[in-house]
DNA sequence: GCCAACGTTGGC
DNA sequence: GCCAACGTTGGC
């Protein structure tokens, strides 16, 4: 059974317009560090699940656009990277601590952004919009992923 | 830049 | 295992 996510990213670092010129669309979900993200990632994700692609600490949060789970989980490569700001020394490579998803951009849509998502009746129990919600990745409800695929006018 | 909320760390 | 201190997230 298909399932569904949001996933945040910071625009400055990669944003939707970033994803859509990678190559296939296709970007690595790197730097997820916290275990209850990485294990969505890890145990609830599969190739094709539905991906909603949020640009988190900006000017405008919100949703920008539709994606998908491309890949199974594997390891995130940042993490063993001395350079990277994701780099985490206590993570060891015959066990490594970190994973990653590929995610591809299906398609860009227009900025449904947060206080659009909090004024929304049927949206009141999106996770994204609880009080102290610092997850990067929470799953999504079908009932919440249709209505805000209506709200974007994004036939599914 | 502020600050609420939350996760992680580390002393005990 | 408790919990205070600290660091991070992320909206504003």
């Amino acid at each position: 059974m298909k399932k569904f996510w949001l996933m945040k990213s910071e625009p400055g670092e990669v944003s939707v317009d970033d994803a859509l010129a990678a190559p296939q669309s296709t970007v690595p979900w790197t730097g997820v560090r916290n275990y209850q993200a990485r294990n969505f990632m890890r145990d609830g994700m599969e190739v094709g699940d539905g991906v909603l692609f949020y640009h988190s600490s900006c000017a405008e949060p919100g949703i920008v656009g539709i994606a998908r789970v491309a890949s199974g989980a594997h390891t995130d490569p940042t993490q063993f990277d001395p350079d990277s700001p994701y780099c985490d020394p206590a993570s060891k490579p015959e066990a490594p601590r970190w994973l990653l998803v590929d995610v591809q951009v299906v398609q860009k849509t227009r900025n449904l952004t947060l206080p659009e998502l909090r004024a929304d009746a049927d949206l009141q129990d999106l996770l994204v919009l609880k009080k102290g919600n610092r997850l990067s990745i929470t799953p999504v409800e079908p009932a919440h992923w249709k209505a805000i695929l209506r709200r974007l006018g994004v036939s599914n």
